[in-house]
RNA sequence: CGGGGCGUAGCGCAGUUGGGAGCGCGCCUGUUUCGGGUACAGGAGGUCGAAGGUUCGAGUCCUUUCGCCCCGACCA
C-alpha cells in the first residue's frame, strides 16, 4: 500500500476526555472514528488488524472442529421471552418494532437463536458433540460506553456453543476450547492471566475468564506472584492471618463522633489506624439480617456472603430499616442477629466499632469480652498483599479487560426451548451446552493497551496492519525514489505486507508516521542510500538501528522482525 | 438511575458588563525548507446543538429539549 494513497488522516489533537491510552491511539493513527457513543467506525488500518485478529481465532477454532455460521443481528422477541431474558437482560436489550408492531431485539448474544436452530435440527445423541462458531455484531446498549472500543454499544464478538449429550462430553469440550483460546492469546501476543470468575448473566456453572492484564480495565483480578493461582477480586480465596495486637485490654469508652461514618473520618478523628476499626455492615437475605464484621482496612465482598453461607439476593440494608444510623452500627447489643466476622478481626485489641447510636463509636472494644460473633468466615474481598490460597505466595492485584469468557451452560437454555435428543435407550434428554465468547474488537484495542510507547502503537507482528514500512526520506530524489519502487515490488512479490511512504513529505513527518502507526519493521532509505549503497533497517520495539548494503536488505530482513 | 460538566469552522479551543464571530491544528495557493510534526504570506470554511422567550439588539440572559463526556451506582 502507498502512504499516498491511503485512507490515514493523523490527528495531533485529541478531546481532552480520551483517557485510555488505546483509544487515543487508535484516534491518533486514524483506525477508527466515533460516530456516536460507544459506536465508532473501522476505518482501513483498523480494520485490518482487527481481520487478522479474527483470521487467527478462525483457525484455532476450525482447528477444534468447529464449524463456521452466520446468525441473525435482528432477532424475533418471541425466543427472547422463552427463555424470560426479554425483560431479564434489561435495558441492555436494544428494542425496535417492525412494521407489523412486532416486537424484535438486536442480539447481545446468541444463545437463544443457536438453540432454536439445534432443536429443529438435532433429534439423536448420534448427531451430538458438535460445535458451531460465528465472528459477528453484537449489540449492547451499555449504561455507560467508555474507553473507544473496549466498551462500545456495538462490536465485533466470536461466539462459540457447543452441544454434548453428557456432562463428560461437555467437560472435554469445554478443555477443548479452553486450549484454543489459549493458543488464540498466545498467537496475538498478549499478557493475560485465566481466572475463575461469575457466569453473570449468561448463565451456567462453571465459568473462567480470560482477561489481558491494562491499566484501563474494569476488571479486577488477584493472582498469586509464585503460583499459577488466579481468580477475580470476587472469587479469590486468601490466607486469613491473625496479626494479634497484643495489647492489655482497656475498658470500653464511648466517644462522642459527630458525623462521622466512615472509616477514613473515624480512623483520623480517633487517630486510629484503620487496621483497629471493626467495620460492621448489615445485610438482607431472605428475609433475615445479619451484620458482617471486618477490619477496617478490608471490604466485605457480598458474592464470599451469598457462597459462603449458600444464600442469594443478599442486599445491604437501607438506613431506615436498623435500629441505629448506618455508619454507626456497632456489633455490641445487636439482639438476635446473627454475626458472621472475618477471622482476622480477631487479632484486633481495642479496636473501635459503631455504638449503635447516632454520632457515637466505642473504643477499646474486645472480641471475646464485649461480643462473640456466631460465626467466622473469610468474608472480605482480596486485598494486594494476601496470601495465596493455595501455595502461601503473595497475591497481586491487577486490572484487566474482559477478553474472552467461557462457560458451562449445561440445560439452562436447551430445557426451556425444548433442545431435547434421543438417548440410546429411547428417553429424551435436554442437550447439555456450552458457549465462549471472545470480544474480538475489543482485543485490537486491549493488543495496544499492552504495547505502546509515547511515540505510538507497536505491533506484535501477527496482528500487526502491515509488516514493514519503507521510508524514503525524499521522494523527490530519483535514486532514492526508484530503490524505493523497487524494493517495495520485490517484497509485496515475496508476499510481504508493505506500506510505501511515497508521499512528498519531509522525513519528520514521515518518521513520526511510522512510529505512531507501530509498524514492525522500518527500512530508512535516505542519504545514506545516495552516498554509500546503505540502507538502515529497525525494529519498532528496539533502538538499535542495523546499516545494511542495500542489496543485502531482503536476506536480512527476517532477522530483525 | 444519582451527581457534575460540555455543545462556537473537519479537529482542539477562546469569546469579559448583551452590540465586530475569533485563535491554533488541518485543508487550498505560492515561496521557503528538506533525516524526527520547517518557516512565511495569502485564502476557503460557521443556521454559535435545536426550539421558544426577554431585548432596539442574544454565542452571551431565561425556559424547554436533544446530544456528548466525567464521577458514582456494594463498604457505612
Amino acid at each position: 500500500m502507498r502512504m499516498s494513497q491511503l485512507f490515514y488522516y493523523p490527528q495531533k489533537e485529541m478531546p481532552k476526555d480520551v483517557e485510555a491510552i488505546s483509544h487515543m491511539l487508535m484516534l491518533k493513527s486514524c483506525m477508527i472514528e466515533r460516530v456516536a457513543s460507544g459506536i465508532y467506525n473501522f476505518l482501513p488500518l483498523g480494520f485490518r488488524v482487527l481481520k487478522k485478529i479474527e483470521d487467527i481465532i478462525r483457525r484455532e477454532m476450525l482447528a477444534i472442529g468447529a464449524q463456521e455460521v452466520l446468525l441473525p443481528a435482528l432477532h424475533p422477541s418471541e425466543l427472547w421471552k422463552i427463555t424470560g431474558r426479554w425483560d431479564e437482560y434489561g435495558e441492555e436489550l436494544f428494542k425496535l418494532k417492525d412494521r407489523h408492531d412486532r416486537m424484535m431485539c438486536l442480539g447481545p448474544t446468541h444463545e437463544e437463536i443457536i438453540t432454536a436452530l439445534v432443536k429443529a435440527k438435532i433429534n439423536s445423541y448420534r448427531q451430538l458433540p458438535f460445535m458451531l462458531f460465528q465472528i459477528q455484531t453484537k449489540f449492547r446498549d451499555e449504561p455507560r460506553p467508555r474507553f473507544g472500543i473496549i466498551r462500545s454499544r456495538e462490536f465485533i464478538m466470536k461466539d462459540l456453543y457447543s452441544f454434548h449429550a453428557d456432562e463428560e462430553s461437555l467437560n472435554e469440550g469445554y478443555y477443548r476450547v479452553y486450549q484454543a483460546y489459549k493458543n488464540i492469546f498466545d498467537a496475538i501476543g498478549l499478557d493475560y492471566k485465566i481466572v475463575e470468575a461469575e457466569s453473570g448473566p449468561i448463565g451456567g456453572d462453571v465459568s473462567h475468564e480470560f482477561v489481558i492484564i491494562a491499566e484501563s480495565g474494569e476488571d479486577e483480578i488477584a493472582y498469586c506472584s509464585s503460583c499459577t493461582y488466579s481468580a477475580t477480586t470476587e472469587k479469590a480465596e486468601y490466607k486469613p492471618v491473625i496479626v494479634d495486637d497484643s495489647e492489655d485490654l482497656l475498658p470500653i469508652e464511648k466517644v462522642y463522633t459527630p458525623g462521622l461514618k466512615s472509616v477514613e473520618e473515624v480512623s483520623n478523628y480517633l487517630n486510629v489506624p484503620p487496621s483497629k476499626l471493626i467495620k460492621t455492615i448489615m445485610i438482607k437475605a431472605d428475609g433475615r439480617s445479619i451484620a458482617l464484621l471486618v477490619r477496617g482496612d478490608s471490604e466485605v465482598n457480598l458474592k464470599k456472603v451469598e457462597e459462603l453461607l449458600g444464600i442469594k439476593n443478599v442486599s445491604l440494608v437501607e438506613d431506615s430499616e436498623t435500629s441505629a444510623p448506618l455508619g454507626f452500627v456497632g456489633p455490641i447489643g445487636l439482639e438476635g442477629i446473627e454475626i458472621i466476622a472475618d477471622p482476622e478481626i480477631k487479632g484486633v485489641k481495642n479496636g473501635v466499632v459503631g455504638a449503635n447510636e447516632k454520632d457515637y463509636h466505642l473504643k477499646n472494644v474486645n472480641i471475646g469480652r464485649d461480643f462473640e460473633p456466631t460465626r467466622f468466615l473469610p468474608i472480605r474481598r482480596a486485598k494486594k498483599g494476601d496470601l495465596c490460597p493455595k501455595c502461601g505466595g503473595e497475591l497481586v492485584i491487577s486490572k484487566g479487560i474482559e477478553a474472552g469468557h467461557i462457560f458451562k451452560l449445561g440445560t439452562k437454555y436447551s430445557e426451556p426451548m425444548g433442545a431435547v435428543f434421543q438417548t440410546a435407550t429411547g428417553q429424551l434428554k435436554p442437550i447439555i451446552m456450552g458457549c465462549y465468547g471472545i470480544g474480538v474488537s475489543r482485543l485490537v484495542a486491549a493488543s495496544i493497551e499492552q504495547n505502546n510507547d509515547k511515540n505510538g502503537i507497536i505491533w506484535p507482528r501477527n496482528i500487526a496492519p502491515y509488516e514493514i514500512y519503507i521510508l524514503p526520506t525524499d521522494w523527490t530524489n530519483e535514486t532514492i525514489r526508484s530503490f524505493s519502487e523497487d524494493l517495495y515490488n520485490r517484497l509485496v512479490q515475496k508476499g510481504y505486507e508493505v506500506l510505501l511512504d511515497d508521499r512528498d513529505e519531509r522525513a519528520g513527518v514521515k518518521f513520526m508516521d511510522a512510529d505512531l502507526l507501530g509498524i514492525p519493521i522500518r527500512i530508512t532509505i535516505g542519504n545514506r542510500f545516495i552516498r554509500s549503497g546503505i540502507v538502515e533497517l529497525k525494529n519498532r520495539r528496539k533502538t538499535d538501528v542495523w546499516e545494511v548494503p542495500a542489496e543485502e536488505i531482503i536476506d536480512r530482513l527476517e532477522g530483525v522482525f
